[in-house]
DNA sequence: AGCACGCCGACT
DNA sequence: GTCGGCGTGCTC
């Protein structure tokens, strides 16, 4: 600017606005620009602004901030939208987020965006162009040497209606062939609003009628969606949690109301996915990684736009800009991919609970394995608790059996008796499901000279044996070697796998079992596209065979034939470090016990172990998952750990270990130093991670813990910003954790 | 995170 | 003499 800016005496021009704008930036703090137009500007709205050297896009979060910096500020290069992008809901949730996750809000806010609309494009849903055959226009008047125009005419006969360009151009016709045709007038040419054509022909069923158990449940939800109230559904495996939610939606859903519908991972749930769109049809939106920038920018603009869709979405759907949020369900409510393990670290299941306070509006949590977390709120939050405690059809529930597998001779980890119980049922023409937690063939290779382990260069970590491969692979890093012959350190051609993966019993079977199909379910084996559908597919057939699987298989399946689960070791929750195991291990088992017997046939579970007698076993297999989960959670009051208490971990990453827990030490000085303002808050560590190096990176924890959350709030944001005024050298690296799941 | 600036080692 | 290594600091 040639002169500076004056408050000016031309009425036509406003004096400069100060606005506040979120960068995509890793930094705890907003920056201010100057803007002087008379275009109306407001909170939610993204502008594209020089920041340093580089043009970005951001988001408006105040205009005239009482405090701006004293400093000059550079004008914004553009204004994006015209009106707020987020409304007002959104604005409130990602700012609470950012607060709470102690994250950068700029980067909350990129999180909440589509990839377009992060570029800066406009806020406009998406078209696609589609031709029609204009049926006035008769072939002859069509020129002979026209020849792909011709083909083209006869490829519309062949199969009539409305094409999008990319179905013509996919089927070989090149843009200039089409605009001949349809300069002739034989094709007529539309715009359409995205994938809107397919879906309304979808004829829409109509729910079963509730059974007497969802019935009673049905009748204690809310009846209208505008008051805040949590509901905890324990509804055991089988007994129709799914028809709940649907009914209650049916119920109680205003037409204009929107719906969140979060389930932990859409590609595994397609069941779930399918039952919403049968009974809701063009209602029902979805929300998941797989879909393209494109799809995502009409669901997100169409949920922005506040049409009434019911959202069924996996974690980043909670994020989305709904303004007339009514009703929100979180299916599996325990399940843990609802915390984002990276980068921005939030749980969509909390932030659904925050969603719904700030929108007036109930939640329906639903698990057959709760949370400890939720049900600790059902007292100390005054959540409902609803309980589905019979199976929705002809099943029931399966009987569990522990088998003792000391001094058993393991076949691919399969005991005698587990290896009768598989054959027997195959001989009566049902299908048998092995859950291992592990994929690979074997977790560890070991020299059988020196007793070396295989280790991963970059990990504190074994290498896995994946034999299909051929190769050795970090299941933490993306380290993989070749299967060497010698051992690295003593030279001895003695190397031997231990231990059993998928893979392995998968080998193991197919040679024991040669007359049935071993069907192995796990990452490897899913990886290409439409495998795991296929695979589904074969095992809704209903012929006898084995599944070998991981934590894949124990997700929302209904395979209806099934009548004998193996859970091949349970005992690696049993003396795991980190608390949680024990809750883990019960809400797997129970949920994988849960695919035996969903027809008509009784189901069986067998888990082995070398801890028969251990009481959390022995009371897993009373199948009774509220009272084992009432007693661990009695446990943890005892020792004051979460969701009795809440807790803050804070990591930190350098080329050394001695190099992190010195700076957590310093830390924890620090931190000591504000003692009489975080009275109550308990510092743990520092202490070396479970993998203590993980791609080279020398990773440490601190953990704030206080049964006060405002305390620790308070101590987690003097914390951070203490840490980020210390600038530490670039292969340093710290991060903080509100409600850690998992500290690996 | 980028991207500059800045201060030391091997090249024309 | 200068090209470029990455260590350090700033961005409204």
């Amino acid at each position: 600017m040639d002169h500076p800016a004056q408050p000016s005496s031309d009425p036509s021009k406003k004096t400069p606005q100060i606005l506040r704008v979120a960068l995509p930036r890793p930094v705890r703090q907003f920056f201010d620009y100057t803007f002087s137009s008379a275009d109306e500007v407001m909170p939610g709205q993204r502008v594209r602004v020089f920041f340093g050297r580089q043009t970005l896009v951001g988001v408006i979060v105040a205009v005239n901030p009482p405090d701006p910096p004293d400093i000059k500020l550079r004008p914004i290069s553009a204004l994006l939208d015209r009106s707020p992008l987020f409304p007002v809901s959104s604005l409130t949730l990602i700012d609470w987020a950012a607060r709470y996750y102690q994250h950068p809000p700029g980067e909350c806010f990129w999180a909440a965006l589509p990839p377009p609309l992060r570029q800066g494009k406009a806020a406009e849903m998406p078209t696609e162009t589609t031709w029609t055959r204009n049926a006035e226009a008769v072939a002859d008047t069509l020129p002979k040497r026209a020849k792909r125009q011709h083909d083209l005419l006869r490829w519309f006969a062949e199969q009539p209606g409305e094409h999008a360009n990319g179905t013509l151009t996919a089927a070989g016709f090149t843009p200039q062939v089409i605009r001949g045709l349809a300069e002739r007038g034989f094709l007529a040419r539309h715009e359409r609003t995205l994938g809107q054509a397919t879906e309304k022909s979808a004829v829409l069923q109509s729910l079963p009628a509730p059974n007497a158990a969802q019935q009673s449940v049905l009748d204690g939800l809310p009846v209208s969606c505008d008051a805040f109230a949590v509901h905890l559904i324990h509804g055991i495996t089988g007994s129709g949690k799914t028809e709940v939610y649907m009914h209650w939606l049916r119920q109680s859903l205003p037409a204009d109301g929107q719906a969140l519908v979060l389930v932990p991972e859409i590609n595994l749930t397609p069941q779930t996915v399918a039952r919403f769109v049968r009974h809701f049809g063009a209602r029902v939106a979805l929300w998941h990684s797989a879909l393209t920038d494109t799809e995502r920018l009409r669901t997100w603009l169409q949920v922005q736009s506040g049409e009434p869709v019911i959202l069924v979405s996996t974690r980043s759907g909670v994020l989305l800009p709904f303004s007339r949020l009514k009703a929100v369900v979180v299916d599996e409510e325990h399940d843990g991919a609802y915390k984002q393990n990276d980068g921005f670290r939030y749980s969509a299941r909390d932030l659904s609970l925050v969603a719904a306070r700030q929108a007036n509006c109930p939640v329906l949590l639903g698990s057959a394995t709760p949370s400890l977390e939720s049900l600790h709120n059902v007292e100390a939050r005054d959540y409902r608790l609803h309980s589905l405690a019979q199976r929705a059809g002809k099943g029931t529930l399966p009987s569990l059996q522990l088998v003792d597998i000391r001094s058993r001779p393991l076949v691919g980890g399969v005991s005698p008796p587990l290896m009768q119980a598989i054959e027997s049922t195959l001989a009566l023409g049902q299908q048998v499901l092995l859950f291992i937690n592990r994929r690979g063939y074997a977790p560890v290779l070991m020299c059988y000279d020196c007793g070396h382990l295989l280790e991963c260069r970059n990990c504190d970590t074994r290498l896995t044996l994946h034999r299909r491969e051929n190769r050795m692979r970090c299941h933490h890093c993306d380290f993989q070697r070749p299967v060497p012959k010698r051992c690295d350190k003593c030279g001895g051609e003695n190397l031997n796998p231990v231990g059993e993966g998928t893979e392995k019993t998968e080998d193991v079977l197919t040679q024991a079992l040669p007359d049935y199909p071993i069907i192995r379910i796990d990452r490897d084996s899913t990886r290409k596209k439409g495998s795991l559908d296929g695979m589904l597919a074969a095992i809704h057939e209903g012929k006898p065979c084995v599944l070998v699987g991981t934590q894949m298989l124990t997700k929302g399946h209904d395979f209806p034939n099934v009548t004998l689960v193996g859970v091949l070791n349970a005992d690696g929750g049993l003396f795991s470090s980190d608390f949680r195991g024990p809750e883990q291990l019960a809400q797997t088992v129970t949920q994988v016990a849960g695919r035996a017997g969903r027809g008509e046939q009784p189901g069986r579970v067998l888990i082995q172990t070398c801890h028969a007698d251990h009481p959390l076993l022995q009371q897993l297999c009373q199948n009774d998952y509220l009272t084992l989960a009432r007693s661990l959670l009695q446990e943890r009051e005892d020792a004051l750990l979460p969701p009795c208490s809440a807790q803050i971990a804070l990591r930190f990453e350098s080329p050394s270990m001695e190099l992190s827990i010195d700076r957590l030490v310093a830390t924890r000085g620090q931190l000591e130093q504000w003692r009489d303002q975080i009275p109550d808050v308990l510092l743990l560590g520092p202490f070396p991670a479970a993998i203590a190096r993980k791609a080279n990176r020398h990773r440490a924890y601190l953990i704030l813990q206080a049964d006060n959350r405002r305390a620790l709030q308070r101590a987690a944001n003097a914390l951070t910003r203490w840490l980020e005024q210390c600038r530490f050298s670039h292969n340093e690296r710290w991060l903080i954790d509100v409600d850690p799941q998992e500290l690996d």
